[in-house]
DNA sequence: GCAATGCTGTAATACTATAACGGAACGCCG
DNA sequence: CGGCGTTCCGTTATAGTATTACAGCATTGC
């Protein structure tokens, strides 16, 4: 883990949120008052989602940090939210089982699976319904 | 269905694979010799979109026709092949349930439920075993 | 020392997608 | 007919996302 990876990594991790790669440049510009180029933080990022530690929502062309606890090897359920984009990272053991024996069944053979929802989260449904009152 | 749609409706569904917005473009420019402005693919491709006769791989930004026979707001899995962009949708009612209990269990409401595995179709499969004999 | 490797910087570019505005065609209806 | 709204598409410009190519420097192992 070297210091640039660090950084990025805090910058992704600092919320549940779904934060695109520029985002995270124009985070670490604000603080440092030098501006890196995208490619540094590209390169973090891969390392990092090598790592485990983050992962892509590829609906959103977004990064957040596994705040869940299960194995590399055993993704989850992404929740995305389109409002706020905060990110639930929640277990499916049934789901992926489902979705492996349909690409065995289909004689695929899958390195990732990637499953995501997106709407809005429990918050942001509350504040719709407040707002139409 | 207006001609312009048609003929990017043609460009999608004339293979099995995954293909670029700017793949369509280029198709198109070359049977015409003029070349369209991006917008106006992306804007064929949106139509074709919500009719359901397109959907989009959004782990790779394409799109493929829709082969398969579903509803449109039943969707399926999506196999990518990552050597030949190939993709075969397959049904699975048992997968999506699990999920959607997944999102309700979560107070999380849903609006579009994207499930993806990328790996390697059967062709591949067997390509890659021949070269490495 | 020196080759090999890993990490980062610099510069340029490729790829994907949308915003804003306008004109032409069509149908509706008074 | 004539005005009006709507849909479709063209033009131009720009925004947003990601990668290629090359170079320098530090560390490690021989």
């Amino acid at each position: 883990m070297t210091p640039l990876r660090r950084r990025v990594l805090e910058e992704v991790a600092s919320s549940h949120d779904a934060v695109g790669a520029y985002d995270v440049l124009e985070r670490m510009a604000r603080k440092t008052a030098t501006r890196m180029a995208p490619i540094s933080i590209y390169r973090a990022l891969d390392v990092l989602r090598d790592a485990g530690v983050i992962h892509r929502v590829e609906s959103r062309n977004a990064f957040f940090a596994c705040h869940a606890t299960h194995e590399a090897r055993h993704p989850a359920v992404v929740l995305v939210c389109d409002t706020c984009a905060m990110v639930t990272e929640v277990e499916a053991a049934q789901a992926y089982k489902a979705i492996d024996g349909i690409a065995t069944a289909n004689q695929f053979q899958s390195r990732r699976t990637m499953v995501e929802v997106a709407g809005l989260c429990r918050g942001c449904v509350d504040q719709n319904q407040e707002r139409s009152r």
